[in-house]
RNA sequence: GCGCCUCUAGCUCAAUUUGGCAGAGCAUCGGACUCUUAAUCCGCAGGUUCUGGGUUCGAGUCCCAGGGGGCGCACCA
């Protein structure tokens, strides 16, 4: 075997220990079966009797006993000197000790790495969240919840992806560098490509992209964006985050809606075998139809407001301002009524409940209500107090999205700092025709917690944004 | 950005009403043990108590400033 420093170059295990536990977990105690495989996995706990050594390896599939006698195991020494966290491969006989527990009688073995660094206690592991995060290397090792966590939302994304192409949607890649922000209303990141000299700046979204590509003829279309947004941290935000997002031709926003709700629930039944959940403690069922109601029916229900885009704006803002809203001169009507929803609807709501039909002021890209004026056909879903996902019935009318621009541009020039800018290149790609379309972004992050009943935004995000550290040694970075 | 809480050995945690030699378990190191299950037992070693000031005869403990982290508010998905 070709080694460096003992090390080899390469190890052929052809076993892991779910395998071994799913082929031998019914042996006597004291059985042997004749079999012998090679296994390999980090060393996680040790009992050295002596004469006789326990150990317990855990590979990516589970944990398995490693059963070392002297009289039989090479290198004894060297076998019992192996350190907690170290890599090893074992080839040995698949035997039940005499207390009945599955392990591999060590026949060989070789060190695949040294663990130079002590390993966290082996019973309480890492209770620092912030350590955790910085070294999840660590974690994924020592924490079970945050093994398993990840694993779910691998098969998550997975199936996800399976079940909408299984419904003729093709996935694309658009860019991350945008000229101009565009499909949310969020600040960007900017950045500069020097050969072009060329200020970019990291998409918030990939809506207006993906509509291109259905003005393209990609009838249904779909992406898993990652998507950044400079905007504050918390247990619900990570500036750069996951977003699926689709569009699907001839759709309106009713059809989305049923595949959002048939989505998740696919995902919940695969996943969880089952579409009822508890999450933070509150029971949560997610089996189809989910509730569908209107923000102003809603606003109506839970805020007690019967209010209206005629509604005269200083009854709007005195409204809101006895609610503690700080009211901007830029509000219009829509953006008071969508406050006040905010302030005294949705913090009640948990769904899952579709909340359909927004001001047309606070929706750009969406298109006019077919019965509402001053409406959108648009929805939000609400699942477990979350906003789970926004979608609507697309803006196709070329005029009519230069109007919003514009409307935007001046909302801008009035102090809105998140108001979109005009996209010239979007509007002509419509003018070539973009049929009736509904389009849906899912905040697959807030997926994924709802599916492993995690609060913290960090705990599905394997390298959450942290502030570096301010270690020698450790910080990195250009100029460290 | 503002408010509250928090920071002690590699990891998990102690340290008496403002204060009196900074400790334990696990891990590491040395030793014992042929069926352990967080093995057990004996021993050694391990510390800028986040940093810097201050009060005090004396500060992990009290005060001030700064830093890291958590939670809440605000913005959002």
């Amino acid at each position: 075997m070709d080694t460096d420093n003992g090390i080899p170059y390469r190890f052929e295990p052809t076993a892991d220990a779910a395998g071994l536990h799913a082929a031998h977990g019914d042996l006597e105690p004291g059985a042997e079966t004749g079999v012998e495989v090679t296994i390999a996995g980090r060393l996680m706990l040790r009992r050295d009797q002596g004469k006789l050594f326990f150990g317990v390896l855990q590979d990516a599939t589970g944990r398995i006993q490693l059963f070392a006698p002297q009289k039989t195991t090479p290198d004894f020494d060297g076998f019992t000197g192996l350190h907690l966290g170290d890599w090893v491969g074992v080839t040995g006989e698949v035997i039940a000790t005499r207390r009945g527990e599955l392990s591999v009688r060590v026949g060989s073995w070789v060190r695949l790495a040294e663990a130079r660094r002590p390993f966290p206690d082996k019973w309480h592991g890492i209770t620092d969240t912030d350590t955790r995060y910085r070294q999840r290397y660590v974690d994924l090792w020592v924490t079970d919840e945050a093994r398993e966590a990840f694993l779910l939302r691998s098969r998550a994304i997975s199936l996800m992806r399976r079940w909408l192409e299984d419904r003729g949607f093709i996935e694309v890649e658009t860019p991350v560098f945008h000229p101009i922000p565009g499909g949310a209303l969020a600040m960007p990141f900017t950045t500069h490509h020097n050969a072009l000299d060329l200020d970019l700046y990291l998409r918030i979204a990939p809506e207006l992209y993906l509509k291109r590509l259905t003005v393209g003829g990609m009838e249904r279309v779909f992406e898993v964006a990652r998507v950044f947004r400079n905007e504050g941290v918390s247990t619900r935000h990570n500036p750069e985050f996951t977003m699926l997002e689709l569009y699907q031709a001839y759709a309106d926003y009713t059809d989305i809606m049923v595949l959002v709700e048939e989505l998740v629930a696919h995902l919940a039944e695969s996943l969880l075998g089952t579409t009822s959940l508890t999450y933070d403690g509150r029971e949560i069922d997610l089996s189809v139809p989910w509730t569908r109601a209107t923000l102003s029916e809603l606003l109506a229900e839970h805020g007690g407001l019967e209010v209206d885009l005629d509604t005269p704006r200083p009854e709007l803002v005195r409204l809101c301002e006895e609610r503690d809203i700080t009211v901007e001169d830029h509000y219009g009507p829509g953006k008071l009524i969508l406050e006040l929803y905010e302030k005294t609807t949705e913090p009640e709501l948990w769904g899952p409940v579709f909340v359909t039909d927004y001001p047309k002021e606070v929706s750009p890209l969406s298109r006019d209500h077919r019965d509402r004026p001053g409406w959108v056909e648009r929805f939000e879903g609400i699942v477990a107090g979350s906003e789970l996902c926004n979608a609507f019935t697309e803006l196709v009318d070329p005029d009519e999205q230069r109007e919003r621009f514009a409307a935007q541009e001046a909302g801008r020039a009035t102090g809105d700092s998140e108001a979109m800018a005009v996209d010239e290149d979007y509007l002509r790609a419509l003018e070539y025709g973009l049929p009736p379309t509904g389009g849906l972004g899912i905040g697959v992050d807030r997926l994924i917690m709802l599916l492993t009943g995690t609060t913290a935004i960090r705990d599905v995000i394997l390298f959450p944004t942290l502030r570096p550290e301010q270690e020698r040694g450790v910080s990195g970075g250009p100029d460290a």
